[in-house]
This record gives C-alpha cells, structure tokens and sequence, in this order.
DNA sequence: CCATGTGTATCAATATATTGATACACATGG
DNA sequence: CCATGTGTATCAATATATTGATACACATGG
C-alpha cells in the first residue's frame, strides 16, 4: 500500500491519529488492504503528510490492538493474517456487560418497550457480520 | 421534579454536565417531565450531589439552546411548554440508536455471536421494568 | 426596601487529549 | 559487523474540555 491513499486533513476537528485508524479500518473492511499487506511505514506516512511519526504509530497501534494489523518485527505492520481468539466468550461478554446496562438504564428513562430494541439492535449485529 | 431522581457519577469517563443533559432529554421525551414542570434549582441539584452548581447551570443552558428547557426569570428552568408532551416511539429510538450502533460495532470486533448478547440485553431490560 | 431565591458571565484551575522531539531496541541484508 | 530499515517508550509541549470560585443581575414576596 501506497501512503499517498492516505487522506489525512491537519487541520480538521477530527484527531489525525483517528483519522488514519478510520481510513485504514474501512480499507481493511471492505478489501482493499487483504490479510498479509504490508502498510507504509510511519516515517513513509509522516513524511508525505508533514506529521509525525509518533502520530502514525499511534494509530497503527491502537489497530493493532483491535487485531485489525501485526506487527512483523524489522518489516513493520501488516494486515493481520488471522484473528485469534484468545479469551472465552464470557470474557468478551463482560467487556460489553457495562455498555448494555447503560443502554438499559436510557431505554427505561425513555420508556421505550424491549421489543422494539431487541429487533434494531438484532439488525444491526446481523448486518455486520 | 426532585433533584435526587438525577443519577450523577462524578468518578463516571462522562463529563457530568452531559450526564445530566443526556437524563433531562430523556425524561423529558418520555413524558416523566411535562411541559411547564419547573426543574429544581442549579443549587438545589448541586448541594445533592456536592457538585459545582455552574456544572448544573451548564446543562440547563444546553438544553435550553436545544429548546427542551425555558427559563422563567426569578423562577428558575421549565419544561418548555412548546415541546410536545411525548414523543413517538420511533423519535424516542432515534435517541438511542447511535448507542446501538457502537454496541453493535464493538460486538462485531469481539466477534461474539448475537444470540448472547440479546438474550443478556433482553433480561436487563425486563430488571428494571 | 431587602432578604432570599433564581441563573449565569467571567475567569482560573484542572483534567484530559493530542501532537511532537528525542533516543532507543530490534531485524534485515550486505 | 554495521548501515539502514522497522516501531515505540518516554517525556514535553500544546490544545481542548471540564470543573469550579466568585461576583453579579434579576425577580419574588414579605
């Protein structure tokens, strides 16, 4: 991948850091960057963007703790090959756990019924998978 | 109203004066705040929950920009009487919809199945009815 | 009039988020 | 070995968001 695909706008409300792990994070998702790719490196980054490269690295490393990228160790980061697993379903519940009580908590403020929340939200974990 | 039905957590990653916004549109959507319902004062909510009364009077001002609230002079903050009483339904799922979306996106990065996670969602939901 | 009740403008203090400079560890390939 | 390529740990500088202290204007009702 070239650096140049990157669109990265200084001075926009939106962190560059962010920006970037948003770009990447479509690409990865939508094809353009496939399982073993290997990404510019952050001074290639930084260096055509006028940022720097702890900029670039920051947001290589928050996707690499999404999984979404490897690092290979004197190649730099990669699309990450495969996506292990490594905590049971459980863990993964509880890391979500606090999130659904707050979503509770507002449905009740509003008054909503379950029903009709269960439905939209059984839609929209279907659609992205 | 009376300032202890407000759940505030000081020690909460949201900022309180938009915890307390985000709980006055709610019940001000579903109806539990009428229009014309005089809100208790920015000390009186303040002194509760030993925080700064100008946090309080920061929200207040939000929701009045956005229309839910009046400001009735040497009263204090009402529901705004031109708000409709309740809203429908659908208007109210809108309020919640982004949460669902994060909530469905960070499913999606756990790669946990839906099945779990309606089922745990559909039984906070009945808890607190 | 005035004690008491509103909200808030103003500014300061703090907390948090973002970026950037520097130096470093490590891997590669000649 | 070593020049050159990776990413990043560490810390400092800045920007932004949040909170808090103080003083003030205004309305009410005795």
């Amino acid at each position: 991948m070239d650096a140049s695909l990157l669109l990265i706008q200084p001075a926009a409300p939106e962190p560059i850091y962010r920006q970037i792990v948003g770009q990447l994070r479509r690409m990865i998702a939508s094809g353009q960057l496939a399982p073993g790719d290997l990404l510019p490196s952050v001074r290639d980054v930084a260096g055509q963007h006028a940022i720097n490269p702890m900029t670039v690295s920051r947001a290589y490393s928050l996707l690499e703790s999404e999984g979404a990228l490897e690092r290979l160790r004197g190649k730099g980061m990669a699309v990450a090959a495969t996506h292990r697993r490594i905590q049971p379903e459980d863990k993964r519940m509880q890391l979500i756990d606090l999130h659904l009580r707050e979503l509770a908590r507002q449905a009740r403020e509003l008054e909503l019924p379950s029903e009709p929340i269960l439905r939209r939200l059984g839609e929209l974990l279907e659609d992205q998978e």
